[in-house]
DNA sequence: TTGAATATTTAGATAAATCTAAAAATTTTC
DNA sequence: GAAAATTTTTAGATTTATCTAAATATTCAA
């Protein structure tokens, strides 16, 4: 069994490698996980003699497919818990996130099949993010950072990379929720802030915001 | 914010200290949470500097106002994600103490209180324990054990204090389950194992299992 | 009431996860 | 292709929770 740590780390690693195909550098796992550069080695080594990893001094780590089936299934267990808290016990989706991440770890094959039928084997958590299914399988994804949209072009609010509250609070006071439809009216080459046609409204969110929200347009 | 393993100790003392009202000993402690005395010692001291509890050396502990208000929450959490499991996810009541022992440590108070108003307030867990309200008052218990009735005694099993599988398992195949109706036939003097009559039949069973079952009766 | 048995605490180690500071390797820049 | 900047690792501590073995306190029982 791995620990709670050994967990978050793989989950870290796991993400970090979704965003390019190079090796994971310690540098972004500490940032990651909060923690020193020291420490991240520290567990590399441990992860490495497990065979979560392949890890090569300085050149960085990349899961092995034992490392990488634990991370998914701390992703699964994590975006089932939200779904959980969303649907059944009427949280708002900016209360979720810190409750999933203790969630996540609890440690019964049995539950997490059983809270998966419970809800009805949802296919996306409350903000947009695939939920892998009972072997590890994602709904195929063909997102687009809003901030790569271009003038002109529509599409649905389908996800979000960002998790606090505070952010999530934001996005729903602009009306920039799961299921929006939205069209780029406008994008400022100034500062890259993007004028938004939103149910007949128009509305200004800045580039910190766009890179932050994953639209399915066609 | 208490560790996992500060709250198994304050829940082991507080429910060592519901057997008599004399203060709880190193060994008793150290046996309800499978090690040795001196890591008991250990904790005790990190407890009293916390507060938790009133501890004098080589006199035992009692848990202080604040100790019992944790250790009553985390029994409330237990016994609250029991009903859950088996009322929500089609647990059976002698496979959901482990995961329990998990999700009791999930700290969010707006959790708890969202999943009891999604149970309906639920008053007794699948073992027959009283669930402590959000004030940590337990409904009131006139329970007895059944090793404790006399010949000819009727009542109603309402609880157990075993939770292990093989306990629970064994108790099913007897048909002595929560919310059946029993009679005392038989005491034997030689091993005290007890008949009973049991949907109109007649079982025997050991001492052993009759120590822990609760018995409501009028 | 004193010696034996039992219970508890102390002393000193260990393992996991973390840290700071310093050393070493790698990458970037000129 | 060196020197500088950056990144990573090592060395050595620290904290938490545990352990064994030895010392000490308490309780029991003759
Ligand atoms: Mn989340
Ligand atoms: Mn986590
Ligand atoms: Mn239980
Ligand atoms: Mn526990």
């Amino acid at each position: 069994m791995h620990s709670f740590t050994e967990e978050n780390y793989l989950k870290t690693i796991y993400h970090l490698s979704q965003l390019n195909d190079s090796p994971v550098q310690t540098n972004a796992i500490a940032e990651g996980m909060k923690t020193r550069a020291a420490s991240v080695t520290d567990m590399l080594k441990k992860l490495s003699d497990k065979q979560l990893i392949d890890y090569i001094k300085y050149q960085g780590v990349t899961l092995t497919d034992k490392g990488k089936t634990t991370a998914v299934s701390v992703i699964r267990k994590h975006r089932l818990w939200e779904v959980f808290l969303v649907e059944k016990l009427k949280f708002k989706w900016d209360e979720v996130h810190e409750i999933a991440e203790e969630l996540e770890h609890i440690n019964s094959g049995l539950l997490v099949e059983r809270l998966d039928e419970f809800l009805g084997f949802p296919k996306r958590d409350p903000h947009g993010d695939p939920i892998p299914d009972h072997n590890g399988i994602f709904e195929p994804d063909q997102n687009i950072h809003l901030h790569e949209m271009s003038r002109g072009d529509k599409g649905v609010i389908i996800g979000v990379n960002e998790y606090t509250s505070a952010f999530l609070k934001h996005l729903e006071r602009l009306g920039l929720t799961i299921g929006i439809l939205i069209e780029i009216e406008e994008i400022a080459d100034y500062d890259g802030s993007v004028e938004l046609l939103v149910d007949g409204k128009k509305i200004n969110v800045s580039k910190e915001v766009t890179q932050r929200i994953l639209v399915n347009y066609k």
